[in-house]
DNA sequence: TCGTTGTTCAATCTCTGGGTTGAATATCCA
DNA sequence: TGGATATTCAACCCAGAGATTGAACAACGA
């Protein structure tokens, strides 16, 4: 896996495990044993899991005696959804700019590029 | 890789290359030649880093002659922003809770929950 | 038809992710 | 101090990701 922070945020989300605690860390802090509670994985995998989380920024890890209490940490959530947000919306874009030029067209305007993009020539 | 939806389409966006494609697909539709262009790696890699995306519906090819154009699809952005968007601000919520806990107490209520969560009793 | 261009398939390599088990460490409580 | 609980470390296994190279397939154009 590439190790720039967005890929590492990502890919700490490509696991229903690893979404599953961030579900319930949204609902409260929480220590490793009550995390792995509802898994049929063993505590070291989740103790691995909580590692990838922590590596992404996605959690943050506090000390209560020997527990180590997990809590939510939502800025990298804002940035993967910033990045997604950036791109979830070209297709709509890109059909309101289409309905324009068809518009400009038919009132006799034309000649317009659908959406500015480079388009390198097919040469063969 | 877990097999369902939300973590094939996570995983997909968890390299570098395969966002940087689909940055390139955001502004238009584009043939395999064209997006591997930016990149050192081998037009196979770029075809495989395809097939990923695509596997995820993050994008659809067509054919036009001995071209795949691909092209963009956006659904299966909206669904990770969604579950992103979910969790993305308990942060806030927590925080006004506290707030609004605090201003009870402040005006003499007292005895409040600060999220609801469930918190199972450390026992031993 | 033949050469060229675009793309994919197949075999292979290496590295890492996610899982396991067993031992170690940390902290509490009697 | 010593036993119990919470958590992590270490070593290992296996499947899959991402890359490579070389060959194959598809479609055009002369």
């Amino acid at each position: 896996m590439a190790d720039d922070r967005l890929s590492v945020v990502f890919a700490a989300l490509a696991d229903p495990t690893r979404r599953a605690i961030l579900a319930r860390l949204a609902r409260g802090e929480a220590t490793v044993n009550e995390l792995a509670e509802p898994f049929e994985v063993s505590l070291q995998a989740v103790s691995k899991h909580l590692k990838v989380l922590e590596r992404a920024g996605l959690i943050t890890r506090g000390r209560d005696a020997q527990w180590r209490p997990c809590r939510l940490e939502t800025e990298p959530l804002e940035e993967a959804s910033a990045w997604i947000r950036r791109y979830r919306d070209v297709q709509t874009d890109r059909m309101d700019r289409l309905e324009a030029a068809i518009g400009r067209i038919r009132s006799g305007a034309g000649d317009t590029d659908e959406d500015g993009a480079e388009r390198p020539q097919r040469g063969q």
